[in-house]
DNA sequence: TTTCTAATTGCAAACTATTTGCATTTAGAA
DNA sequence: TTCTAAATGCAAATAGTTTGCAATTAGAAA
């Protein structure tokens, strides 16, 4: 969090508020939120600034936004290791995926890959009984 | 076209000229098409009708919907093996993958997945010099 | 072939999610 | 403490998707 703060502030801009509130929502869980579920967490805060302060978080560099298979967009931190995510269409249970295969894809397309989503959505062994 | 007629005409639903005319056009092509390109294309007929006839065609189940890395919604012809894309953000051009790994996910995972996307952004060789 | 009706269409409007302009407020440099 | 560029809140614009409804039409039945 304060390592984070640091970023934000070497890179010319203030620490205000909603950046101190939405950055703090974004520490304190695991799972990817979307823009909504930071708002409603935050409630002083308008969404505009939610939306400008993940924006920024995201150009910034330690903020990801994760195109999920339910079609929502949803943003986490940076820091961990690249991962992604099947997400229970049911109860909403997010889990991690350990691979990617993004190396692989570069490989059999020639492409330079600049951007991905690898998410899936489905029952999770609770709800599928 | 004929045989998806059939399966359109079976399910108990008409065969109109809107219908004819947005299956013309996936059937024509063989890249992913978003909601817009086949409204612009067909010309005559009413953004809904395009709407409404991809919806029956994806529930009928020989369209899918395809989430891809730049956001965009697209749609193709199911009739193909199941597979993947990469899409140049520079020229659009799409390239379509060899792999998938959703049973090594469900593995893994012990979910039942019903729905993922596995899609690539990027540079293709001709534009990334 | 003509008639008839439920299904489908076109239009316009309603949603939902995202993004922006601008007057007011504020972080933090001087 | 003062001052100003940056950031906020509000409200409205934009874009993508979805829906209600009156008018039209496919195709079953006469």
């Amino acid at each position: 969090m304060e390592k984070l703060l640091s970023l934000i502030r070497e890179s010319g801009a203030k620490i205000t508020n909603p950046r101190r509130l939405v950055l703090e929502k974004l520490t304190e869980t695991d799972k990817p939120l979307t823009l909504n579920e930071i708002y409603e967490e935050c409630e002083i805060i308008d969404f505009a600034s939610v939306y400008r302060s993940v924006k920024l978080f995201n150009e910034l560099g330690f903020v990801e936004e994760i195109n999920f298979a339910d079609k929502k967009v949803r943003y986490e931190l940076a820091s961990k290791l690249h991962h992604h995510h099947v997400i229970c269409s049911e109860c909403g249970e997010i889990k991690e995926l350990p691979i990617c295969l993004l190396s692989e894809i570069e490989k059999i397309t020639n492409y330079k890959i600049t951007k991905h989503s690898f998410e899936f959505m489905g029952l999770c062994p609770k709800c599928k009984n």
